[in-house]
DNA sequence: GCTTAATAGTTGATTTTGTAACTAACAAGA
DNA sequence: TCTTGTTAGTTACAAAATCAACTATTAAGC
């Protein structure tokens, strides 16, 4: 069923507004991956965002990587300690500071960030795939502007 | 702080993965329209987009809803009660068959509906302020493709 | 040093979502 | 008509997100 199945009344166009777009876009392209990451190791998303923070940057606290991420503090505390609890990564009290806890990944939570990273790039490259090099390439330009990222 | 501040250990970048780069732009750019009808109305997202399928489409049952808007339909059934308790709607069992409901806005709901177009419609100009409108127009139709609207 | 404020992170209560099971109504075939 | 299957929508229970309050530690002003 498309949209010209049915007689507007209203001359609005909830598919030019780019809030809806956006969310509609991002929904339907992170199913796949979701799925990967959710039935492969039960993560949710706030997850595998913090386990991909710490693959790339090796070593973070919690605070630095709810900034980066946009993750709200107590997110990323629940996320930590799932993956804690998985042996995915590892605290460290930091003896400079002793409320901050120094994160890293461990070797399990490594390999399963490097499976991931090889699933998101194959997948990302499946997506850009849909339009032209220039094309794409202007998309994340615009979309790291939009995401205030850029 | 900036991307620049760290060190990367790795060379995936997070800010160029699709699917990551939508779900920031995404949030990023509703903040400002969420703020709007939940501080206004108490309405959550499922909740405006019900209205807004209505004001655009003027009569439609759940499972059209849902299906338009990708929306499942325990979610559709919790907002449409929602926005009947605060009168925005009214149902009308379907004659033909009766387990379908028609969804229509009330005169209420219509007068909210209107506010939150005008707001939308605006806040929709200020982003497209951001880029030329070819670069506009160019985001729109690949985030439709995206998003599997096209 | 002592008080007050700020920061890192956790926990608990409430709200919202997700999944599955459910009721009611229709439809199709024997 | 009497299954059997399908569809519209709701409800119940579990999982997750949100918001506020909390502990522990550090920093700043006096």
């Amino acid at each position: 069923m498309t949209q010209d199945d049915y007689t507007k009344k209203d001359d609005f166009d909830l598919l030019d507004f780019l809030p809806y777009l956006l969310n509609r876009a991002a929904e339907e392209s992170s199913l796949e991956f979701q799925n990967v990451y959710n039935d492969r190791y039960g993560m949710l998303r706030t997850e595998w965002r913090v386990l991909f923070h710490l693959g790339i940057y090796g070593e973070l606290t919690a605070t630095e990587i709810g900034e980066r991420a946009k993750i709200h503090k107590t997110k990323v505390s629940r996320a930590v300690n799932k993956l804690e609890a998985r042996r995915f990564l590892a605290r460290a009290r930091s003896e400079a500071d002793r409320r901050v806890e120094q994160l890293t990944l461990t070797p399990i939570g490594l390999s399963v960030y490097r499976e991931l990273r090889g699933i998101a790039q194959q997948y990302d490259a499946k997506l850009a795939a849909m339009f032209s090099a220039e094309e794409t390439a202007v998309l994340r330009k615009m979309l790291r502007r939009l995401a205030d990222i850029g």
